[in-house]
DNA sequence: CCGGACGCCTGTCGGC
DNA sequence: TGCCGACAGGCGTCCG
């Protein structure tokens, strides 16, 4: 799915067109998600009006005067804002009718993503009480990694991607910030220096940034709110570039599994 | 505690 | 053409 750079695509573009806006009905076509959505969310929302439309790690938080929706995309959601007459397609699992005729449209064909309520102004979820820092956040640091780091034989690709370390970075993103620090996936985490996190650390949040600024990345499923597709695939330097020569030194890059991922390196210019 | 594997689910693609 | 396995932006859970 989405990595951070989505998900935050996706915040930025459907906040102007559902904040101060208030739900009207709520229609919930398919449950099973990768939780069962909230039988009594349309009992929640309706009436309520959005109020902001916050992101922690991968996940949307909602706000109305209630609580708030807490949605996760997981590897093929998407969210829409299409006009309320608009109808919908299988895939297309929960509708918010807003008040101004046009609707939010939430499709995950994999239906990995999820929907929970969140009762009152609190952010308390299981689910939200383990995460690591944010990684575009001031507290997310090449010290903090280094810390942390001390004594994991993990490598450090897999380390980067535990979401007690540091939240928002998946297969994509992964892979494209270490090649853009130099250090080979397979490195066991705890035999980095310090220096090289400090490093390691500004190019996960360079690359993050970056992928932003272009819509995120499309591989396959991913759109944003008004149905385009991210277009930071162009700047991959490595991910789905198996083979291909390393944009630094020429080499044919590498194509490993890693934990069950994909892992593409150059094994020259990363050590 | 840590690390690695396994499912969850649908769609697509490559090889035979 | 058709079938079958592998694989795809995630991540909670289980097991050693």
């Amino acid at each position: 799915m989405p990595e951070l750079p989505e998900v935050e695509t996706t915040r930025r573009g459907v906040s102007p067109h559902v904040i101060g806006r208030r739900v009207v009905t709520v229609n919930v076509r398919e449950h099973r998600l990768r939780w069962p959505v909230p039988a009594d969310l349309a009992q929640r929302m309706t009436g309520e009006t959005v109020t902001a439309v916050d992101r922690r790690a991968k996940y949307l938080l909602f706000r109305t005067g209630r609580g708030s929706m807490m949605l996760h995309l997981g590897m093929s959601g998407s969210l829409r804002v299409l006009n309320a007459a608009s109808e919908p397609g299988p895939h297309d699992h929960v509708d918010l009718i807003l008040d101004h005729g046009h609707l939010l449209r939430y499709r995950d064909p994999r239906r990995f993503g999820s929907i929970h309520w969140l009762d009152g102004d609190e952010d308390h979820h299981a689910l939200l009480d383990q995460l690591g820092p944010e990684p575009l956040s001031d507290v997310f640091t090449g010290d903090l990694l280094f810390q942390l780091s001390r004594g994991r034989k993990a490598p450090v690709k897999n380390f980067i991607m535990d979401s007690h370390v540091v939240v928002g970075v998946g297969n994509i993103y992964a892979n494209e910030a270490l090649f853009l620090a130099g250090i080979h996936p397979q490195r066991a985490a705890g035999k980095i220096s310090a220096a090289r996190y400090q490093r390691l650390a500004q190019t996960i949040r360079q690359v993050l940034e970056q992928a932003i600024a272009k819509g995120g990345t499309t591989l396959r499923d991913f759109v944003n709110e008004s149905g385009s597709p991210g277009y930071f695939r162009h700047e991959l330097k490595v991910y789905g570039r198996g083979g291909e020569a390393c944009e630094g030194c020429g080499t044919a890059l590498k194509e490993i599994r890693l934990g069950q991922r994909t892992t593409v390196y150059c094994g020259r210019c990363q050590r």
